[in-house]
DNA sequence: TTAATTCGGATAACAATAGTCCGATTTTTA
DNA sequence: TAAAAATCGGACTATTGTTATCCGAATTAA
């Protein structure tokens, strides 16, 4: 398992179809209706996104989301860390894992260190923009 | 999350440990205790990189494994296929997916793929040596 | 023949993900 | 000013996936 949680990927999807209709504001609804996206789902997830700061919403009848920057700026890295999520791929890479019972025997940490900033470079920059120039 | 598998972590971190006792025939007991891995879950995964080919199991009293080949040539890459997952980010991209119900929706595919071509490269470039020389 | 090991199938415990429900709040507009 | 359509936010449920364990059978060296 190396997966996107289906959070970053509506995420992503809706950000791109932001990016496409840029200069609207943009319904949770009209999203999930376009893309097929359970409603619900993706409601909270641009709540999250406009929580911190990737897209901006307006509230009341009429509002919406529309982004917050250019689409050219907003790589994926952010939006995963925006959806509170993180791309690390053991454990032992993590800052908060004080706990870990194999601390002591780990073998792995400096060569996973080196292919999760592999990782991380991708993913920092790969930009929504890159998503909308299908 | 962009999580390898407890299965996958393991595997390749016993993978380095025989690297590094290349020679030798080790039993998964020796493994779990020196790397302080739940052994059964170990042995599970051992089988499963025998049974494909990574490993060769030597049964009986004195039994164990060894590698199956010289560590520069074992991928990270083809350590997950052996271990029966795959590294697939989006759903979008897997081959077994005829009943995605975005598919007619979908607009995420190709600038996924690209990222995982990236992502590929990286796990076919990393092999089990690279974890040996800490 | 015994002991230490792999093998293989089933199953259980746990955690994370995905999705839903519902009431409150906001804001436009008729 | 009231209604409608939207976001907000918290709790909750369902489902799936991961991680771990159990146990009996087969194998093999001593
Ligand atoms: S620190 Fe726990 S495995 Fe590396
Ligand atoms: S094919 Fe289902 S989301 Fe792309």
């Amino acid at each position: 398992m190396l997966k996107l949680s289906k959070k970053i990927e509506y995420g992503i999807q809706a950000l791109q179809y932001m990016a496409n209709n840029s200069g609207s504001v943009i319904s949770a609804k009209e999203i999930s209706e376009q893309l097929n996206i359970p409603y619900e789902f993706l409601s909270k997830t641009l709540q999250i996104l406009n929580k911190n700061g990737i897209i901006i919403s307006q509230q009341g009848i009429k509002g919406g989301y529309i982004l917050a920057r250019d689409p050219k700026s907003t790589t994926v890295a952010e939006i995963i860390k925006a959806l509170e999520e993180n791309a690390i791929i053991v454990d032992c890479l993590s800052n908060d894992q004080e706990n870990c019972d194999r601390i002591n025997f780990c073998t792995i940490k400096n060569p996973m260190n080196k292919l999760q900033e592999k990782i991380n470079f991708l993913l920092n920059n790969t930009t929504i923009a890159e998503f909308s120039e299908v």
